[in-house]
DNA sequence: CCTAGTTGGTTTGGAATGCGAACTCACTAC
DNA sequence: GTAGTGAGTTCGCATTCCAAACCAACTAGG
């Protein structure tokens, strides 16, 4: 039994929306205050039809907003949706990721605190707040669960 | 000036690594405890050639480490390294977003605390372990940073 | 006016990648 | 002997990627 295909799961159908190449450094430029297409495209090096696709299907993820700055001739900004805004757990985790096993991790961008301390992710207990460090995680499938077990 | 290319970040790196479709479904995989290549095939939905070449580039990054669990013929389990695991993170962020963005989030699979509860990611202050919620976020561009201010 | 530059694209055509289906190889079960 | 499993590889086509060229609508300089 179970051949239920793919699994149904919210991870993957986040990553249908910013799995793809360049949307995720798109947003990183965008967290970092970058919003015009020409510097999206320098800072990410994204082709322009490529880019122009990533921006659009952000946008209509909800994910981005486009809003006009000049009218004749039309030019816009990209602007973080509240939606977008709460990826930065994800933009943050895969930075500390590279921080601590890249080889060279690059030094920049840095996501700060206002205190001037660095920012890191913790898992942690939705109900009790308690940090998981590695351990502490248990894995749930409440239905249509592993294929073989 | 400022024509450096991309920017250099850690995000792109671990984007290089483990942003690739498919890249983060066998992840999650792996992290539920699925460790053969059929079920984390039937799990994803990946093509047989590209899960291939995925675990290949996930073992070569030190992501994941591939054990043999028999001779003859030579089969394999996949397991997660220390990196692997301090990928949990990301995965725990992603699924969250869904469950909170899209349209009709489905429940599986879940990652609990042991003590019942769910989890979730906290962007904190890695000094004062302070909660960032939205706001106490400054973004610091140390060197060539962004081209257009 | 003419030319060059900027911004945000679209078009074009070849290269790379993705994909499902078929096939292989080494077994195991019946 | 036949069927099935597990982990691939090979094949041929379809999609996507990408760099470069082009375009449209302006602005600045002369």
């Amino acid at each position: 039994m179970n051949d239920a295909g793919p699994r149904a799961c919210p991870i993957a159908g986040t990553l249908d929306l910013v799995g793809e190449r360049w949307s995720l450094l798109v947003l990183r430029e965008v967290f970092l205050g970058v919003r015009r297409f020409a510097d999206i495209r320098a800072n990410t090096g994204a082709p322009r039809d490529v880019l122009t696709k990533r921006l659009r299907s952000l946008e209509s993820a909800g994910i981005l907003e486009r809003r006009p700055y000049q009218d004749r001739p039309p030019r816009f900004e990209y602007h973080l949706t509240h939606a977008g805004r709460d990826l930065e757990p994800v933009l943050i985790g895969l930075r500390e990721w590279g921080l601590r096993h890249l080889a060279d991790p690059p030094p920049t961008p840095r996501f700060r605190h206002t205190c001037g301390a660095d920012v890191e992710t913790r898992v942690v207990c939705a109900a009790c707040g308690e940090p998981l460090e590695g351990s502490g995680l248990v894995t749930v499938h409440e239905e249509a669960g592993i294929a073989t077990g």
